[in-house]
DNA sequence: ATTGGACATGTCAGTGTTGACATGTCCAAT
DNA sequence: ATTGGACATGTCAACACTGACATGTCCAAT
């Protein structure tokens, strides 16, 4: 009985922040850390400067707790019973309204600006980066299932699939891009 | 010899104002409608309130040219060769450090917090939800290719092929979630 | 012993972004 | 004639976010 109905905008580093601490205890430092892998990559990013001022509202509030300071003033932090059911909550609400910001998938819609010899260099580019990002990402996912004690699945190894299908879909574009740029060039 | 290296953050909305009036000149209402189509579905969003201010700026700069006032106060803005270039010029730039932030992605990754009941709901819910969107991408993306009088593509047409490979990722990503969430039940 | 680097937390100013509020115009349907 | 809705532009306060600055600890390698 939370009050996530309060803001529905917002809220997204919140529920990062508790589902990665849903996965295990965590430092901010550990937190910012985890937010420079799979998850800043496809979902999500922020600074330890943004995550240290939210963890201390997420402690305020009764959904995380924090250790005492450890070697170097480490503070562990604890997801807790009202904070799991608080990103629960979320997690069965309706997925309307969530916005999307993505830099690079800007570029690739405003490349026909350039012209068609820039444009068709780019697209070369952008699908041998995307194949590039395929090998390693293909090795985790063809490795073993991994489970973790609590019986489930890695937020790691879901990314690592997520990612896998996304830059074969990038790539699959830029190629099919490259293709309608012929047929450009054959009629004009 | 412009100012993009600057800054290198926050300058997305510029270069999709710059990107959106180098198909065709257009008001800040237009623009802002703009951003509630494919290009706000998949890579940047902006209200009125944000698209205004901006546009002065770009004016200001003499990045874009404002028409006098038309019905309704209607003031339509072109680019200039220097607000071409500018955005070539980006384009061209190697695409580092781009930020993504995508709160649909994030809930996917944070899924395997709920139970695998609830999960797999989801994940069902998910994969129909991405076939539903597919149909009309395909019929878009399956018609004429639609050249521009310019002998440029379209941003729609670009943004379409884009948007159905984006949907079939994720609903086979659904998918293979699904089953990997059987592995997990049949080992615990 | 000392030093460089990873670990660890924090503040602050400036900028980006959103939601709410505010105002007025044009047109089609009643 | 009037009214509801799309067209059209704007402001403002609150909050999100980033980069730069600041501080200190622990440890491994020299």
């Amino acid at each position: 009985m939370s009050n996530w109905s309060d803001k529905v905008g917002g809220m997204a580093l919140r529920y990062a922040l508790l589902g990665l601490l849903a996965e295990q205890p965590a430092s901010g430092y550990e937190l910012a850390k985890a937010f420079e892998g799979d998850l800043g990559r496809y979902a999500w990013q922020a600074g330890h400067n943004r995550i240290y001022p939210e963890l201390a509202r997420l402690v305020d509030e009764g959904l995380v707790e924090r250790a005492e300071e450890g070697a170097r003033g480490r503070r562990v932090h604890t997801l807790t019973a009202a904070g799991l059911e608080e990103l629960r909550a979320w997690l069965r609400q309706p997925w309307e309204g969530s916005t999307v910001r993505n830099e690079g998938v800007l570029r690739l819609f405003l490349l026909s600006a350039l012209d068609p010899g820039d444009a068709r260099k780019i697209l070369h580019e952008v699908a041998a980066r995307c194949e590039e990002e395929l090998a390693p990402l293909r090795e985790i996912v063809s490795g073993e299932t991994p489970i973790s004690p609590e019986g489930r699945l890695e937020l790691g190894w879901l990314a690592a699939g997520y990612g896998l299908r996304q830059y074969e879909a990038s790539r699959d574009w830029a190629v099919w891009a490259l293709g309608e740029l012929d047929k450009v060039d054959r009629g004009g």
